[in-house]
DNA sequence: CGTGCAGTTGACGACACTCAACCCTGGTGG
DNA sequence: CCACCAGGGTTGAGTGTCGTCAACTGCACG
């Protein structure tokens, strides 16, 4: 990718948004761009926590491992999130948290260094950063809110959710490509339960899903399994 | 409270660590002292959101509502915490969960005015509420891993977590009033199901609960529960 | 004295987890 | 060419945890 190029889709970002094109060079000093293959990893649990990244292409899933092996997804990063820049302010440590790309992805990622040096001086980029982290952390409890109700439930609001996030692949399509053990991994619940779940909304006619790619085909339906 | 008494006591706490007096007064500008009875309100959901508050005796659980009527409580704020502070950047808007004082409490209310005029424009303590928020989705975080164990081992996570907060009403005692309907909202179970972990726990020995004091008898029976 | 709240206990039922088996696909190696 | 395997998806049977409903206690309050 251009230099030139990369501050278009940058600035179009609500993080950058209305950034001066030096501005934006100096938060990206010592930049590197990443390109990461299906489910393989941006970043590993466990790793110094030495860098942070902006999700350019593609998705990241943001997965913290249990005791006893499983995974639960915490967070689904799209273009023009920022992944691990919470932690830049941390001395040392290392990242709670793993990245694996969904679907062929990249991602820019930039030093601590340059987090300490620019970002952090940065009042407007602070304010964006603090408000990115809002909505993140509104998501988070509406998950919390949400896991009384019923596996079916939680199924709907998953998918309306990744729904709302830039809708590039043609209407009512998710963007991400899921396994459904990745769904189970967010929903909290078993590969089976959310197969039947998921079985039982495509013969109703409301969802279809081919090579991973979710289609949601009445949304008013999904929509109102929540209200239910 | 004295200014004198508050400085000192602000300065204790870690956003406001190494400030100078002069420094925490501009960021305290139009604050008032709100003093809150059990169980009332610090702030509504749905209200205006025209200040935020720092706690400063007691505790305050945040709470939304479910479109059912029912209650989750997303996070339990202690002395020295912010309560609201991610709103102040948003323009207009209401606040989207509810703040209900656990025991007498006192909160220091600022008005918006003061966040944008000396808060949004102070690097230091924008860092120390990046932190501050970041700790805050770790516990959320943890929440959603925890949400596929068992009741008991939720509950037991819980404790251990409120026993960290500034244990000041002696030893292994959780310094937080707490109904056991309040700890069913916390861990997403109901009641009576709360009723029956809870009075197992005691039956063994483990905990002991007498006026809504919950003294934690067995830290390392407690911890253990979490591994199995 | 009635009312409301917090706590408690029991019976019953449903939703979801576990375990097991099976199909289909694509890739790899003999 | 075929055998083998791994990963993803699917289905069924059995089990168990937890939610729901109902009733009852103790206590504080007006």
């Amino acid at each position: 990718m251009e230099i030139g190029h990369l501050h278009k889709a940058l600035g179009g970002y609500p993080l950058f948004q209305g950034m001066a094109i030096d501005e934006i060079s100096s938060l990206l000093d010592g930049h590197r761009f990443r390109n990461v293959r299906h489910h393989q990893h941006l970043y590993q649990a466990g790793e110094p926590a030495d860098s942070f990244a902006i999700v350019l292409v593609g998705a990241f899933k943001l997965v913290r491992s249990t005791p006893k092996g499983e995974d639960t997804i915490v967070y689904f990063a799209t273009p023009g999130e920022v992944i691990g820049g919470l932690l830049m302010q941390k001395s040392g440590g290392a990242y709670p948290i793993s990245a694996v790309a969904l679907g062929p992805s990249t991602a820019l990622t930039i030093p601590k260094s340059t987090f300490v040096n620019a970002w952090q001086k940065n009042i407007q980029i602070q304010s964006k950063l603090m408000s990115t982290l809002y909505s993140r952390m509104c998501v988070l409890q509406d998950d919390k809110v949400g896991s009384k109700q019923s596996l079916q439930q939680r199924v709907a609001m998953l998918l309306l959710s990744l729904l709302d996030k830039r809708p590039d692949c043609g209407p009512n399509r998710i963007p991400i490509p899921l396994t459904r053990q990745e769904i189970a991994d967010t929903v909290g619940a078993s590969v089976e339960s959310v197969i039947r779940c998921m079985s039982e909304l495509s013969q109703q006619g409301f969802i279809q899903t081919e090579e991973k790619q979710i289609e949601i085909l009445r949304t008013d339906k999904i929509a109102e399994i929540l209200k239910a």
